[in-house]
DNA sequence: CGTGTTGTTCGAAGATGGTCGAACTATTTG
DNA sequence: CAAATAGTTCGACCATCTTCGAACAACACG
């Protein structure tokens, strides 16, 4: 079973967040974890417009950035927000997120 | 005498904005006009680490994310923050690069 | 008018990033 | 065990980004 690597907040860098939070395909993740309120999701569960291995790619870059835990159930790969340590590393910055996906 | 475009913040993405943002030399342009307080400053007045073309491209950059107002004053190009405008599109964005200045 | 200052623009080189298909691993199910 | 499911990893391709030097433009100052 495969263990994901998840970086202590402290070592996440604001240029490391904005630069993952700035592609519209990771922000489409973020967001519909927004929306799931918690709940950990599949990978197949969110509804992207790109191949498995570049969605894959893209859960990695979250993870990288100290937005996503993930573990592994089954065959399946769970994922959810890390919601409050983002938001004390980095005030408002998801908020953002949420604002402009009403918009 | 040059005159610079300046879009609209409703037409700036947050993809946009934070992929301006995202660049370090940008952050320091950036930073550098958080400490002026609202003066306008030259671009020889920054100081960066790299040439004067890049410096330019840069300084485009953060006026297409709606971030700078830029005017030619005889042969500098004086530029400002569009503070307030950007704070209203985008609340928290810069207090963000602000404490990260400190750290 | 010539010289120096300040940026911009152009073209090219090199790095980075998003994308995919194919092959692979691990797990569940028949 | 065989087949289906769910992701990961690899290698390659292509687009974009960063960077620079060189050439250029506009202005200030003798």
């Amino acid at each position: 079973m495969k263990r994901f690597a998840h970086p202590d907040l402290a070592e996440v860098s604001l240029s490391g967040a904005m630069q993952a939070l700035a592609d519209p395909c990771r922000q489409q993740i973020v967001r519909t974890l927004l929306e799931a309120d918690g709940r950990a999701m599949a990978c197949n569960e969110f509804e992207l417009s790109v191949s498995k291995a570049t969605a894959s790619h893209h859960f990695e870059t979250l993870r990288q950035a100290g937005l996503l835990r993930s573990s592994t159930q089954g065959t399946k790969c769970l994922s959810s927000l890390r919601l409050d340590e983002f938001e004390a590393r980095f005030p408002g910055l998801l908020q953002l997120l949420r604002d402009e996906a009403r918009a």
